[in-house]
DNA sequence: TGGTCCATACCAACCAGTCGGTATGGAAGC
DNA sequence: GCTTCCATACCGACTGGTTGGTATGGACCA
């Protein structure tokens, strides 16, 4: 790990900010040192090219993204399928603010640098799968305790959740508005509720509406 | 816009391959007009700056998607749920060879340009929403059929899907495998199944007498 | 003869990365 | 205490390759 000084972390966290608005390869390191409020000599004191600037974001976002999970409030259910929809209502709220400000910097990036950052797309891809992993173990007890079988498992389960959030918010900047990701996260949830709902003792019924969002 | 000669359609299908591969701000002008065969000179004949061939391959991509889809082979079921399932198995079957072969030129820009280049990012929008838009009726006609209600409506879930599949493509790029995107649409239409499903006799039942839209 | 189409040479801005230099602070030696 | 030495942090002018865009001339029509 590197050594973090203030004008590191400001570094990360403003190229989180502009690779959002602006996309990887739009983003010039001047940007990121306005941003920051930082020069380019202290930037290149610290990252060696935009690359490792990359690479060291991406970290950056992996560790911020599973901080702010962790400490979420959809953990506290007591069965795993509410936590799972909690989970997506949780997603589903934090559709504030700028569209940057929601969006999901690996999302954006992988997208850009398959082809072209390897190094960095892998980096990225990473945080994604990553996340979606934290997901599984809410999945695989769920499909045990609402005795689910089908053709498909907790890990792709996972990642489909994680496809609806990517595409969601592709949605938005495509409508220009938040409330089309908050559409298809409830298309999401209710997804999820209908999947489990052949089970056993799930609550109130299988048939009811989604409150307004 | 005439089309009328061949380097013009040369270079927009080029534009498509290269940035469906590299990302928009990432592909020069030199990088299209050699895939295209074409040079510097001849595309600034034809095209006045880089943004106004975004705009017109924006709408050469609209187009293509349109005539595509529209000759596809889904649109044959009797009844409008199955032609919606169609519609899923068909963007399933065509998720093969290389990434960027059957990844959406249109989302790909949306994401990249929708602070950067507005106007760019409107033309793929309409693109996107568009296509969402030739599946509504279909949608429509299968909750009026099966008397599904909900808080949802029909271009809701139009654009869910298409959230679905934009999705896939960011998961397929960060997994590098085609295999991610085809497991999404797989719970796409589990869901689709399990939404309609409520309703009167589910298809394999019955005489279907809906034309073939 | 004038217009379309295309090619080559070229320009100017932009920007990642360099480089020579300054500021600060801590450790070591006296 | 004070000096020396060095490492880390930082600054900003500069450079050179890249690249969007232009200028110009010529081939080939109608």
């Amino acid at each position: 790990m590197r050594t973090y000084h203030q004008s590191v972390t400001k570094l990360l966290d403003a190229t989180l900010e502009v690779v959002r608005t602006k996309g990887y390869a739009a983003t010039r390191i001047e940007d990121v040192c306005a941003q920051a409020g930082v020069t380019k000599g202290s930037f290149f004191h610290h990252f060696k090219s935009k690359e490792d600037l990359a690479l060291a974001a991406a970290a950056h976002w992996d560790a911020h993204v599973s901080a702010f999970f962790a400490e979420a409030p959809y953990h506290g259910a007591a069965d795993p399928l509410d936590r799972l929809i909690a989970y997506v209502e949780f997603r589903k709220a934090i559709l504030t603010g700028d569209l940057a400000d929601f969006t999901c910097f690996a999302g954006t990036v992988v997208q850009e640098a398959y082809r072209t950052h390897p190094e960095v797309a892998a980096a990225c891809a990473g945080a994604i799968t990553g996340h979606a992993r934290t997901l599984e173990a809410d999945i695989d007890a769920a499909m045990h305790r609402y005795g689910v079988v089908g053709a498909w498992t907790a890990e792709d389960l996972a990642l489909h959740i994680q496809a609806v959030i990517q595409g969601g918010f592709i949605l938005a900047k495509a409508t220009g508005s938040a409330a089309t990701a908050a559409a298809s996260l409830d298309h999401l949830g209710r997804y999820l509720d209908l999947l489990f709902a052949g089970g056993p003792s799930r609550r109130g019924a299988g048939q009811e509406d989604e409150p307004p969002s």
